[in-house]
DNA sequence: GTCGGACTACTACAACTGTAGTTTTAAGAC
DNA sequence: GTCTTAAAACTACAGTTGTAGTAGTCCGAC
């Protein structure tokens, strides 16, 4: 059953989002990147409660001879983001990536222009390969 | 703040699915379409506590004269979709809709002919309106 | 060598989720 | 009219999530 692998819940996830932000950091470093990003201020511990669940679940490393611990994104950015895109995906729309693109357009957050630069980029980077 | 109203959690959501699927019916006869859908079928009064739920985030109407009593989607599924789509684009990709399908694409969920396809089928629909 | 402060570890806890059992009710069979 | 039984209503319960408080520890300033 291909177990799809637990994915971080959304607080988890605002926090691994400061994490790729700030490429690796301290609890008080990933703290301060959450206020940036979500403009409020979560408590310290909340902060390394959600690390630590993260860690759990294999989305992050702690390298702990150090003091304070350093924490760091043990996936890439796009990886993750594309995993739960993915999941997203079968779960909305059974898998159907056309009628997803579809929905944007006509939802109006994405124009046949930018469907065009899209196939553009594709285009290019197909020559170039 | 826009109140983001409550949505469906994965095991209402797949009610629903069964719901729209059905357009619809009974507790008895969505059970029977989760079954169909999910291939598993869950107790009766599992279904029962899920349409209830749904029906508190006003996801679902229930016609309570009749009996059993008989359970209709509040809305459409494309709708519903749709905005689980936008709030899916904002967390994940601070609704930048372009980057989604570009990560559709370097997943190869996506062609570029199946972009292609979606441009004609817009164009299509922009001259007939 | 001791004290304060920074940092980690442990604990808490209510709300929400997933899943379903138990009790009550009411309509139809006889 | 009573009995059966489907259906609804109520109850349960463990696991997860969001959020954080409190207790313990260790290092550096004095």
């Amino acid at each position: 059953m291909a177990t799809r692998r637990a994915q971080a819940t959304t607080a988890e996830f605002n926090v691994l989002k400061a994490l790729w932000q700030v490429k690796q950091g301290t609890v008080a470093e990933v703290r301060a990147a959450c206020a940036r990003l979500q403009g409020a201020e979560p408590a310290y511990t909340t902060v390394m409660t959600l690390l630590g669940r993260l860690e759990t679940k294999d989305l992050v490393k702690v390298d702990k001879t150090r003091t304070p611990f350093l924490y760091k994104p043990r996936h890439k950015e796009a990886s993750v983001l594309r995993r739960r895109l993915r999941d997203f995906l079968d779960d909305v729309f059974q898998g159907d990536a056309s009628e997803l693109v579809l929905q944007l357009v006509k939802d109006e957050v994405l124009s046949a222009d930018d469907l065009a630069r899209i196939e553009a980029k594709i285009a290019a980077s197909e020559d170039r390969s």
